[in-house]
DNA sequence: TCGGGTCTGTATGATTTCGAACACTACTGC
DNA sequence: GCAGTAGTGTTCGAAATCATACAGACCCGA
């Protein structure tokens, strides 16, 4: 499975989308695939994945935007006005305790979009819906999807599957949460972050990576600093750069893996190399 | 909002699901609303909610069954064959993990049914699906729920909803599991099996609670304890009575309240009380 | 260049939970 | 009545994480 831009290049996915079953490639660090790209090619694996035709009569209604590390994209209990596909980058779905403190429910990635429920049935964001790993996405008015929705059999799949596919990925990350030690959970959320960053170095901060898996920040600074010196990653002050993948591989839990299985089995072997 | 039994009686439903602020009501201990009842009414709140029409065509495929603690309705990743709507008793989402610990995602209760999602999309249970608290529910076969949906569009809408619910009340106990302490967790968990069972007392061991909790059974033993020390309930070999309910409910943390407040949002005041 | 804010490193004791073990008790089936 | 199993009470040291604090490092803008 590869993305193909709009010039015909094939970029290699990253390893929880990707059929290689040892799949190490780093990019150069630092490097950062669409920096300077005007006209973003797409990633999206929803996007995609839709026939021609149906990918054809979306466009024109998709729109490119970027996303800002921080940036809210929908808050919970509040109108869903875009869905996002995202394109590069994170986006977290977090659950606010009333104390403050948050714990990440799930992500959405490049293999995915916002609030796909919201197509279906009622739509409000469930949960606070947040830019972790600032990059980009194509987003299409809510309404509009809902039509575009109504029409096309093949999106309402792609959809479905997807949200199969989320659903998967909330229980072992909840589960993951409660059972796994924060080092091996650090590790499966960078592994995550950098299938999505499409790029070896990204914005992330001690105290957001706290915020996502429900621990202290002091906590976090450890389980990092214990990764760099394990010659893993590398970070200064909010940027990470993943130095040693398959290290990172090793060090996580069963749970990186479980879901990259499940990614599999329902996105299936691509049709070839 | 209450339960109409075929005779015409009302019954009073409890307290995750009722409107009243305060509803400590405590049902007689050991008496068990439908241990002799061979005709046993509908409680459970889609199907009462739906209209008299809809619920007459659906009537002639629901086949009511009991439920025992530990039967498995459904295992992770194969195809569903009934959907379940709970009755009485409470059935759990469960992740089991490589070493054979389990984390209890999600639990369906009397406000619910198993694998709503199913009708939508993939037809393959995401989660393992255990009998926690024995009762009983109306089964329909799966195909034939699937049909009836494609004709109504109420019962989709009602199945749409409770998605919704199901999904923010996930959330709340991943989040609930990763940050509350084991005392606050079990109190939360008695309450919401107490809202289902209809009865006082139940069967539940601590082995089981430890479980769906992530913990250790040990550790559940001292916080069960404690709280029977305190009053709030009473157990041995595997039953639990409910004690004091406001007691619990003082216990807790926010999430149960929380999780109720979504309830009535969602499901709304009744037109009257 | 000088604040001021953000981010990280680290320390501390307190608390919670783990992990494992063992004894005891109540129930079940024979 | 007895053996076997299931369920509970309890212990204990070990480990993980909390909660809090503070200092230093880096970065930005005035």
């Amino acid at each position: 499975m590869s993305a193909i831009t709009q010039d015909g290049r094939c970029v290699a996915l990253p390893s929880l989308y990707s059929q290689e079953t040892e799949s190490h490639r780093c990019r150069g660090a630092g490097k950062n695939v669409a920096d300077s790209d005007a006209h973003e090619s797409i990633a999206n694996l929803i996007l995609l994945s839709l026939p021609r035709a149906t990918l054809r009569r979306l466009q024109p209604d998709l729109e490119l935007v970027s996303t800002a590390r921080g940036e809210v994209v929908d808050r919970a209990d509040q109108p869903v006005n875009y869905l996002h596909f995202v394109n590069r980058g994170l986006i977290s779905l977090v659950k606010s305790m009333e104390d403050g403190r948050t714990v990440e429910i799930g992500v959405v990635g490049i293999e995915g979009v916002t609030q796909p429920g919201t197509i279906f049935g009622i739509s409000r964001a469930p949960l606070d819906t947040v830019v972790q790993v600032p990059g980009s996405a194509f987003r299409i008015k809510h309404g509009i999807m809902k039509d575009c929705l109504a029409k096309d059999q093949e999106l309402r799949e792609a959809l479905e599957k997807y949200e199969r596919f989320a659903l998967l990925a909330f229980a072992q990350t909840a589960a993951c949460n409660r059972l796994h030690h924060l080092e091996e959970r650090c590790c499966r959320w960078l592994l995550i972050a950098h299938d999505n960053a499409l790029s070896d170095t990204f914005q992330l901060t001690h105290e957001f990576l706290a915020m996502m898996l429900g621990v202290q920040r002091s906590g976090v600074s450890i389980a990092a600093s214990r990764l760099q010196k394990a010659g893993l990653i590398q970070y200064r002050r909010g940027q990470v750069t993943i130095v040693n993948r398959s290290g990172l591989e090793d060090a996580t839990c069963e749970c990186y893996a479980t879901m990259r299985t499940e990614f599999r089995k329902l996105f299936g072997p691509p049709k070839s190399a």
